[in-house]
Order: structure tokens, then C-alpha cells, then sequence
DNA sequence: AAGGATTTGTTCGTATGTATC
DNA sequence: GGATACATACGAACAAATCCT
């Protein structure tokens, strides 16, 4: 949409804000149809630069698996498309990404029975300090991480959920052993920030990337809450798609 | 989800990433009622810096206008909640914020007739190349800048359409001109990034702010393609709202 | 096969910015 | 405010791998 812009002493360091903008470029026309870089002097210049500031920012893009640098040749994108994730009414994970990649599974982190937090116990209409079941998962789509998230369920009627679904790997087949066949998605709000130091670990993100944060809300058929959740996707890996698949 | 996480040698000065926190923090309980922060000292403790780091970052931020220091009281946050977006069939800008600013206001930057690259013509299902219009436009709520957006236009339908838009400040409007008294957002895909140096400028961001790009396309009622757009977002000021307003 | 051009990788040194105490 | 340690950025030169003629 508009040219490279380097701003000295904003408080983030130069190769930092280079990496930030090759890794967009990556989508974008920076790179030739075999996926090569320019060189590195001739983006010390298009950028403003010394040499040395380029390869910082490139090497810690090959840390992050998103260029690969080879001595005499140059530097190439390692190729991989962000995974489009659909948001609807009939929004589930494993259902979503089905075609995109070839190995889908969800990981139980942690969990835990709390007293509801007050935004938790608005959202599915129980008392506040009421027992709820915290569940706390992370995904994988060919062994690459996509999301993590929290997930908060009225523990007395969904007690002993998270074996089901440590199980089973699915939110949608642990579901059934309660005796709930079809759930829909009520609402999602999204929203966007820098990464954590926890998100950083599960999604084995770098330091300074974003994070789409998903706040969603489950209904079962008849209109009852059954599951209010945090996803947090890692923005470079994952788009959210709302609407048709035009 | 979890607490601050502060890393160093990230290419993000320490001053910044908690400025950035402390942006965030709003609305996370990081002050009480009255908008006050904690001290300069209990800040630095949590975390885990010096107390002169703390002061970089307060004295950034109210340059910015996001904090008020006030000799012998404290420092305060001017609260601004997050605007909240709704994405759907029916979303329009002015009608989807008219509950939450006073004043609304889409302006025109910049507009040429052009022809259609590739993934635009696709989108308005025309040939590559053919002609198109592209309106550069932002919007803002009670003077604070919200969003900016480019969109495409099939030039052969709307020639004209950005005086029209130009009067009335309104896409609706506009559209009113050539015979559309409807039309259905399709399809929306959301991703986030880092703010690029024309986003910065145009949305007042600080350097390393993130902003949430969302591609629509609007259809009339027989389904043809009217108008394919990007919009960024400031992701400090605005969240997107999928389905129903719980 | 030889050699020059190109491109990434490495090692000096120096200056400035950031963060702590 | 001043001293110290470390990260960041620049500059120059050279080494190593690859490509092309």
C-alpha cells in the first residue's frame, strides 16, 4: 500500500523495524518469482542503512524460519501461506482449516475448576464465583503452532470435560459426551496486540510479533451459553475469514 | 490471559515495550477507578526495570496524549475505550460507530482511475486491467483518526463516484448517486501487521503500533461486485465485532 | 579448467543509544 | 548527575561459496 519509512530513535531498534517490513514485503512484490531477496546492499540502500543493520534483521528472520540464507546464492522466503481460519455461525477449528493443512491437532495445556470471573460469568449467565472449568489448549497444523487458547465452561454441567477432551483433541467431540450435538457461534470479537512472554513460548513467536486475539462466545441450539473463549492466533500465520469463501 | 512480558534484546527498547503496555493496559485493571496509574516505583517493580525506564515511558506517552501528569496527584490515563466494529452482511461504517462517537467523518485523500491489478480484478469479477477507480479515504471519530482504507471501484459504473463521496463523506450515500439503494458485505478477511510509515502518519501511531487489515468486498442485491476495499485499523482504538452485540 | 564477478559470512574498530546503579 | 555495562549502528576490509563466461 506504501513505501518503506525507517524511524530513528522511536524506540525500536532499526533491524527490528527492517525485519518487521521485509516480512510483510513477503507477500507483497519484494521478492522475485523464486522467492529470492535482493541483495543485502541493495536493501542497506532502499532502506537508509548500513549493511550490517540488513543482516541483523535477516538473521533474525531466518531465526523465525521465514528466510533461509545460503553463502554465493543470496537470501530466499521460506514459503508458507498464511492459513485462512473461517468465523460464522458454524465456526469450529478442526472443521475450518480441513483442508489447508495435513495434520490438525489441539493440545491440552492446562486446566483447572476457579470461581468465574466477572466478565467470564456475564458472558455464560451464571452467578459470579460460580464453578467454572478452565481449559487452556493450543493448536498445531503441521507441526507448525497456530493459536492457543482459554476456554471457560459452567463446570456443573460440563464436569470432567477436559478428559474428553484431552482425549479426543476436539472441543466438538468432547461436546457429545454431554449430550451436545450441534453448538453455534454467537459472536466473535476481534482485536489485535503484541505477543506476550507466554505467547511467545507456546506459539514460538519472536520477540515484537502480534497476535490476533478472537474473544467468542458458543451457544447450544436452544440459545444457552456453553463456552466463552480467548484465541490468540499468531498474525503471521493465520488470517480470519468472515463471510462467503468468495 | 497472563502477565507482562518484557524481553530484552528483542530490537524493542525496554522504554517502549512498556509505554506499549501501558497503552494496552487500560483497559486490563492496570489503573483503578479514578484512572490512576500505580506509582513510578510500584510500576518498575512490576516490570522488572528501573524506575528512570518507567519515567521514558510516562513522559512518551504523554507527549502522545494517552497519559496526564499531574504535580502531586499522579499520572492518569485519559480513557478512550476501544471502538467496537461490527462485521457482517449489513456492516457500514457510519451506522456501525453511530452509537459510540459524536462525530463521524469520512475524508478524502486521494483518488485516481487506473487500471485494475490483478487481485482487484478478480475480486469485482472484471478483466485485468480494465479500468477502475481507487479512493483513498480515512475516517475519524470525535477528531481522533480510526481507520483508513483503499478501495476499488469498476470505473465504467462510477466514473464520478468521489465527487459524490467528496460532498457527503458517506459510501452509502455515494452509492445512492448511481442507482444503489442497497448492498451486502460478502466476504471480510482480517489479518493484522505492523504500522507502515504512511499508516503512522495518516493514523497518528507511534512507530511499532499494529494495525488490523480487513479485505472486504460489497456486493449489490443480484450478487454483482461493487466494491472491493482494504481497511486498516488502529488496533489501539478499534476492535471488530462478528455476529450478535451479546 | 580458470578466473572474474557476485553475494553472503566474518572480523576488526568506533560512535551513540539504552539501562542500571 | 555521573560512572558503568551492554546493545545498536556504521565503516572498511577480507574470506568463502556460487555463478558465469
Amino acid at each position: 500500500m506504501s513505501e518503506a519509512g525507517i524511524e530513528r530513535r522511536s524506540g525500536v531498534a532499526l533491524w527490528r523495524q527492517i525485519a518487521d517490513q521485509i516480512r510483510q514485503g513477503v507477500g507483497a512484490g519484494l521478492s522475485d518469482e523464486s522467492g529470492r531477496l535482493p541483495t543485502e546492499l541493495a536493501l542497506a540502500e532502499r532502506f537508509g542503512v548500513n549493511r550490517h543493520t540488513v543482516r541483523t534483521a535477516i538473521q533474525a528472520l531466518v531465526q523465525e524460519g521465514v528466510l533461509r540464507a545460503e553463502q554465493g546464492r543470496g537470501t530466499f522466503i521460506e514459503r508458507q501461506p498464511r492459513l485462512s481460519y473461517p468465523i460464522g455461525p458454524r465456526t469450529r477449528f478442526s472443521e475450518g482449516l480441513g483442508g489447508q493443512a495435513r495434520e490438525l491437532r489441539g493440545n491440552l495445556l492446562d486446566h483447572a475448576y476457579e470461581e468465574a470471573p466477572e466478565a467470564v460469568a456475564e458472558a455464560l449467565e451464571i452467578a459470579p464465583g460460580a464453578p467454572v472449568l478452565r481449559l487452556d489448549t493450543m493448536a498445531e497444523a503441521d507441526g507448525r503452532p497456530i493459536s492457543r487458547a482459554r476456554s471457560y465452561f459452567d463446570a456443573q454441567r460440563f464436569r470432567g470435560f477436559e478428559r474428553h477432551f484431552a482425549r479426543t483433541g476436539s472441543i466438538t467431540m468432547a461436546y457429545r459426551h454431554f449430550g451436545v450435538s450441534d453448538y453455534l457461534r454467537r459472536s466473535t470479537t476481534i482485536s489485535a496486540r503484541h505477543a506476550d512472554s507466554a505467547d511467545l513460548e507456546i506459539l514460538k513467536l519472536s520477540p515484537g510479533a502480534i497476535v490476533l486475539v478472537a474473544l467468542g462466545l458458543n451457544v447450544d441450539q436452544a440459545g444457552r451459553p456453553l463456552q466463552f473463549s480467548e484465541t490468540r492466533f499468531s498474525a503471521d500465520r493465520v488470517e480470519l475469514q468472515v463471510g462467503n469463501t468468495t
